[in-house]
DNA sequence: TTTCTCATGTAACGCGTTACATGATTAC
DNA sequence: GTAATCATGTAACGCGTTACATGAGAAA
């Protein structure tokens, strides 16, 4: 997935220097990358080699020289075209649903202890998405349209997890069931 | 994430080929590799060096030998420990989400039809899970608990993409009715 | 005095992907 | 005759990660 445009489009919000725009992908509940400065001082290069932002040096002393980045036509016209190509369907990587696989050698306590682990991991999750969805950091509002889609796009990563929440909440409960019918057709 | 575990899952339920795994990750709607040799045979070769397999050569002419693969006891050990590691909240990749973030730039015919292609494309996917989750192929039903701990990881990612389909819906009303609004507040 | 913020960058490595390579048998 | 299935493996590459490297000023 493009980090690059993703940086382009913060890009044609305000221009940023790379560490700006650092420290938006690491504070982003909803962007996946850890911002590691590999990734996004070279995405800068790529991105001024592509001519799609401009670079200005304000010399500073104490401190290295700010490369602030500014989008430029080409740029706008880019990110306009990556907008608008084919949409997938997301890919989910949950590890843990993996494990529960080949969780059944495990007793039923042990599962339900997994999954109340698993419950707070969630719920941890969803209580900083919910933070962000309210106090909105780095949130452009250039037009109401703009302003709802960024509120729905956090809407979505919250109706995610809180239907695993639900899921897990359960599947807790029919293991419980299913362990009681068991033991009652043992007896 | 570790396809080395889920390969030993998946040899803890039989004896199996390297080619043979290669298809079940193939085929598999739950599994998020897409399954090359690389990755298998390279996977296989460690497993086996962890001797957490073992391998016997079934001699075939006209083709390559079969290397059979078996767990070990110390293999299903390792297994049982995995299962129980600290669950991990998951991780998705939404790319069509980033593409939204700066859609406002399109008008909202544009947005809307991009809403559609994502809905197809969510909807398929939905598609696929459900008739995997009904023919259950390669799916181990040892146990009644098996079976339902493997039904209940096919509904959980039926919910993820469904909710993702209500989600959908919901917006595509919801910016038909914010573009009349504003239609009306203009004239 | 130690830690945090500002600010840039490089090195080494792991995981995953596509494509390449071989070659017999079976099905259409 | 062409394609799919069986069966093993390697090479090149991209994306992402952690850790390394430097260094000043401000805050605790």
């Amino acid at each position: 997935m493009s980090i690059k445009y993703v940086i382009l489009g913060y890009l044609s919000w305000q221009p940023m220097t790379g560490y700006d725009v650092k420290k938006i992908i690491a504070e982003s509940e909803i962007l996946p990358w850890s911002a590691n400065n590999n990734q996004v001082y070279r995405a800068l290069v790529q991105l001024h080699d592509d001519a799609w932002v401009s670079k200005e040096i304000e010399q500073q002393d104490g401190a290295p020289n700010r490369h602030v980045y500014t989008i430029t036509d080409d740029g706008v016209r880019a990110l306009e075209e990556w907008v608008q190509t084919e949409p997938e369907a997301p890919i989910s990587k949950k590890a843990f649903l993996h494990q529960l696989l080949w969780a059944d050698s495990l007793d039923t306590e042990k599962i339900d202890s997994l999954l109340e682990s698993y419950l707070n991991a969630v719920g941890e999750k969803v209580f900083f998405l919910r933070v962000q969805a309210d106090r909105k950091p780095n949130m452009p509002e250039r037009s109401m349209r703009e302003k709802y889609l960024w509120e729905m796009i956090h809407k979505n990563w919250i109706f995610q997890y809180e239907t695993e929440l639900d899921w897990i909440r359960r599947m807790r409960e029919e293991l419980k069931e299913l362990e009681a019918a068991q033991r009652w057709s043992k007896s």
